[in-house]
DNA sequence: CTGATGACGGTGC
DNA sequence: GGCACCGCCATCA
């Protein structure tokens, strides 16, 4: 997917995918990074780490590949993300990770793609 | 303008 | 499956 929206700031775009995300469900950094398009699953990091407290921001519904919540590089936070996800409904294994068959997101609904302005992306070749 | 700062993930052992 | 490398770049002071 590729954003058709040119002057809006990449964080905002990963921002309103991010929000998207229901309740009980999560989504790993690269698979936002897909559905944004131009950004990498890195960039989609850094945006979750500089969102503030009290941001509206769904941010606990992000996670990493291995189907686990990323380490932060200071503080307990992902403790807490945990925690939330719990409240969610969201069980994690012995190894502290998710089934991404029972809870991960399958991704935004066509309607909402189109209200964005996202277009499908370009075949490969 | 310059430099510091981060919540990743693909690849190859 | 796990682990170590390494590329990566928008923001902000």
């Amino acid at each position: 997917m590729r954003p058709l929206l040119k002057n809006t700031p990449i964080y905002e775009q990963i921002y309103a995918v991010v929000r998207q995300i229901p309740p009980g469900q999560v989504a790993t950094y690269g698979q936002v990074a897909a559905i944004v398009g131009g950004c990498t699953a890195r960039m989609v990091g850094y945006a979750m780490a500089a969102l503030p407290y009290d941001t509206d921001v769904p941010w606990q519904r992000v996670i990493n590949r291995q189907g686990k919540v990323s380490p932060r590089s200071s503080g307990h936070g992902s403790a807490v993300q945990r925690q939330i996800l719990e409240a969610e409904g969201i069980r994690f294994d012995r190894q502290g990770r998710v089934d991404f068959e029972q809870v991960g997101w399958p991704g935004p609904d066509w309607a909402w793609l189109e209200r964005h302005g996202f277009h499908p992306m370009p075949p490969l070749i």
